[in-house]
DNA sequence: ACAAAAGTGTTTAATATACACCCATGT
DNA sequence: ACATGGGTGTATATTAAACACTTTTGT
């Protein structure tokens, strides 16, 4: 039986697909490891390990971010499950789990979740093996271990499906936020160019946003006025409206 | 190691939740286990079985479902994985599982696939530990084994938030089926009562709709046209348009 | 004064909603 | 003739889309 005093479960893993945003363009939350013993290369990846074999799905994404970027009270929503037996083929990988893991050859499912959180919630740290967690941004030079791009993009595909019904994405900005800020937001996850006046009327007619009196300082143009995001008129409709319809 | 010549993997497992609809109401494909050996008493469970070990989620959904319902070329989804390490409570789920499994006592965690199907695309048979595969319906009545209440209750709530955004749900009828049949799933599914000229108009605009020259026969009211679902046409609005803004 | 982004309104088109009567058939 | 469900249209309200200029600030 694949079982040890760790009580770690070398079956079932979990990953988890962070998104930040930086006011320009979205980014990636991934850890760097070493590909050898004293090999200065490096590859990313996504932060994710193997659960416990006690532990909740959703406590072990936790519990796992948490271990590898210090990140905690995230919310964390399974999105998919990844079970190709192939899913692990690169040499390079191959040769880090005999490394670090107890049943290297074991095969692994893998569980992955997705969330949204503002970039300076993250302290960088290292830990035992990932080197360092960072956000990198989401391109065609992307490279991640495993199948983790696979990940990202289906969480991708999720993220964007999800935001098109529901005003998510409030938490990949800070507590206070212009109007402009919030559409760069949509227009760096769908990748698209939107009117500004539409964008506005549409936030604005959803009654989401408490405008508050406080203004930008020390910008050289006409500050913006900042707002703050209402969930409880947001628990009122969600579900109920469609909030985008591109 | 837990592995063993039939190539079971005995940590995963897939169930499927299959959905039918009789013209009135939704129904559920669930196969008839026996308690006991020799105990007359029986359960209802969703068709679910442990992965092999070199096969991919997708395959094992499928191979798993024929080989308990006989049902083949099904589309199933993929819609949540559940890990909780207590699903397994229930005394007599357990001591089924002691007469069944290889590893009765190993943490299972099951990935979970939904499919709309016709009713008549089940020929009832019976398998080895699956005494009987039949359609039950979906009520507070309905009680099955393990955590699969849970699950049918997550694929329901799955199957209705992607109804309210694309039209799937013509799996569920006849290949010729008249807008009544197709009114009267929408409402079997979201629980509500629909206008019949707004329903139509909604469905007709969207040309999804190919209408037949055929009619209904030996009808005592005015015989309804039949149509059929256009699926280019359905793949070409796809993810653009919204169907149901309930 | 100029550059830079904020902020604002109207017109038109499309879509959603509410609502009631006649039609074709079998018995 | 009657019961049954099929089929249809219009008026109103709401929402979406297209589109350009003025305002406020820092330099």
């Amino acid at each position: 039986m694949m079982e040890n005093v760790s009580g770690i479960n070398p079956h079932v893993s979990v990953d988890c697909v962070i998104f930040g945003f930086d006011g320009e363009s979205l980014k990636l939350l991934v850890i760097e490891r070493e590909v050898g013993e004293g090999v200065s290369k490096r590859v990313n990846a996504l932060p994710g390990d193997l659960i416990k074999d006690d532990e909740d799905l959703n406590s072990a994404a936790a519990r796992i971010l948490y271990e590898l970027t210090n990140l905690a009270d995230i919310y964390l929503e399974q999105f998919f499950t990844f079970g190709n037996p192939l899913r692990i083929r690169n040499p390079e990988d191959v040769e880090w789990l005999r490394r670090v893991r107890a049943f290297p050859n074991a095969r692994v499912i893998t569980v992955a979740y997705y969330s949204l959180v503002r970039l300076d919630k993250l302290a960088p740290r290292a830990s035992s093996f990932a080197k360092m967690a960072g956000w990198s941004p989401i391109d065609d030079k992307l490279k991640l271990a495993f199948d983790h791009n696979e990940i990202v993009n289906k969480a991708l595909e999720t993220l964007r499906y999800k935001l098109k019904f529901q005003p998510v994405g409030f938490e990949l900005l800070p507590k206070k936020f212009t109007l402009s800020q919030l559409q760069k937001l949509y227009e760096a996850i769908f990748g698209l160019a939107l009117d500004k006046r539409n964008f506005r009327k549409k936030f604005l007619n959803k009654k989401i946003l408490i405008p508050l009196q406080e203004k930008e300082i020390g910008v050289a143009h006409k500050p913006a006025r900042y707002y703050q995001f209402d969930e409880s008129r947001y628990r009122e409709i969600s579900g109920k409206e469609i909030l985008f319809n591109i």
